[in-house]
DNA sequence: TTGTTATATTACCATATAGCGATATAGTGA
DNA sequence: TCACTATATCGCTATATGGTAATATAACAA
């Protein structure tokens, strides 16, 4: 099965497109940048905004907010003394919503088989 | 902006759900595992043929197999001496396509920001 | 200039995790 | 029973990462 450049089925991914694909799936990893990308889907907000609605500490958000930006998820434009933080790229919407969805079948699922005859 | 139980535009994610959600794209962000999906997408495997196949070591592929079996994306049987894998749940496939064309669009286009000769 | 504000960066600690060799466990067969 | 195989788990080290306080930087105002 040798396959030439043009012929292209994703069967197999190259070790570099794994790690790059790897990297992204890492900035969407950790509940704290989850948070942000949650906040920002509604709209743009300023750093201090971010900080303010999320209650994590500044320092952190700004280096959650490095890790976003980059992965290309998050970009940003200085306003005067502030930074704007907007959502970059609209797969981020797809795949939290995908996940999201997913999780949802999966806990209505186990709720329901724990609901009426707990056997405990 | 408070908002009840019951009425869920699911705009605001609650910290559990974040916490759910952040672990389920972890179980994503390791190059090793996302080349054991790989394999696994093209149909199922025993541990050994995964190890052969990947060509990482035993024991580092039996731990990545647990967190992935951990998230619920691997699901395994036991066949004789042998532990059969397979895919899960089928939003890994979807996830990891849509995050493989997001990114060959990407490239694609860093490609032609760059290249003087597109064709090489 | 000086001071203030918003954000980024640095330094540090604590924890998590990858990788690997060694070992344990479980199934199979003699 | 013993030996062999396939897989899981343990123990360890090295590295990566999260959190936070302190500091640096940058833009603005007076």
């Amino acid at each position: 099965m040798k396959r030439t450049k043009k012929e292209e089925s994703p069967k197999e991914l190259s070790s570099l497109a794994l790690e790059l694909i790897a990297r992204r799936f890492r900035a969407l990893s950790e509940p704290v940048r989850l948070r942000l990308l949650n906040v920002l889907m509604q709209g743009e907000h300023t750093v201090g905004q971010l900080v303010a609605a999320s209650g994590f500490g500044q320092a952190n958000v700004s280096k959650h907010l490095a890790v976003l930006r980059e992965a290309g998820m998050v970009a940003s434009r200085k306003e005067g003394l502030t930074t704007v933080c907007f959502i970059a790229d609209a797969i981020v919407k797809d795949l939290c919503e995908m996940m999201c969805s997913r999780l949802r079948e999966e806990m209505e699922g186990k709720a329901a088989a724990l609901a009426f005859d707990p056997e405990i």
